[in-house]
DNA sequence: GCAAAGATTTGCT
DNA sequence: GCAAATCTTTGCC
């Protein structure tokens, strides 16, 4: 599926899960399972909304291999974002994965979101954003791509890893065949106004309208 | 070498 | 609804 062409590949991935074993950066060996419910395809070279746009650099080198491997950056500053390299070899492709939907584990992945709010902010309460992930419902703890990586503890050093390999701590992993497949719907890509047309129109994101994780304000899904 | 912008999230007005 | 936070990468001098 994922040496096929990238947006059909995007569109196949929905449903997928994505599974992080029990280490981490502390103790806890909950593992975490979580169903894939939303995410956008890059294509190559041409793609003005593409890191591949640039041709092949210290950071983007993996979407110019083999499909099937982690290609993680670091967006604005502040948050890593996954994708799944996509297309043969020689062609530059990646799906990044804006949400997913906890199915096991969330309660390790809200310790991940606590750890990582208070890395970002060394100054603010952690008692208070404790409370505040508390509150918030497990199917929004990885709603948006840099809350997929705070939830599974994935930043730029997983880059490279072969999501496909079941000895990988990250990995991907088919869905249950007992449950229906998804709808999927698409709709333009989030937060590329740069590109310009006829990228910014293009309908390359995916997901399944029925998630409540699906990230995006319910009007412009 | 330096300036600018970015595949985001959060909090405040 | 808007702006700040934060730092890597790119693009141009």
């Amino acid at each position: 599926l994922l040496a096929g062409p990238c947006p059909a590949a995007a569109r196949g991935l929905i449903g997928a899960l994505l599974v992080r074993d029990g280490e981490g950066r502390d103790a806890n060996g909950q593992r975490r399972v979580a169903r894939i419910v939303e995410v956008e395809a890059y294509l190559g070279i041409a793609d003005r909304a593409s890191h591949a746009r640039f041709g092949p650099t210290d950071r983007n080198g993996v979407m110019f291999g083999p499909p099937g491997i982690a290609y993680v950056y670091l967006v604005y500053g502040m948050y890593d974002c996954l994708n799944v390299v996509a297309e043969p070899a020689d062609r530059p492709a990646a799906i990044l994965i804006r949400a997913v939907e906890p199915l096991a584990g969330a309660e390790r992945m809200r310790a991940a979101r606590l750890a990582s709010a208070v890395r970002r902010r060394p100054t603010a309460s952690p008692e208070a954003e404790r409370e505040r992930l508390a509150a918030l419902p497990a199917a929004h703890l990885a709603r948006g791509p840099g809350l997929v990586a705070a939830a599974f503890d994935i930043d730029r050093s997983l880059s490279g890893l072969d999501l496909c390999d079941p000895a990988s701590p990250l990995r991907l992993e088919a869905p249950d065949p007992s449950r229906p497949s998804p709808r999927v719907v698409s709709s333009p890509r989030i937060g590329i106004d740069y590109a310009g047309a006829p990228w910014t129109g293009r309908r390359l994101r995916f997901f399944d309208p029925s998630s409540p994780a699906v990230s995006g304000r319910p009007w412009k899904r």
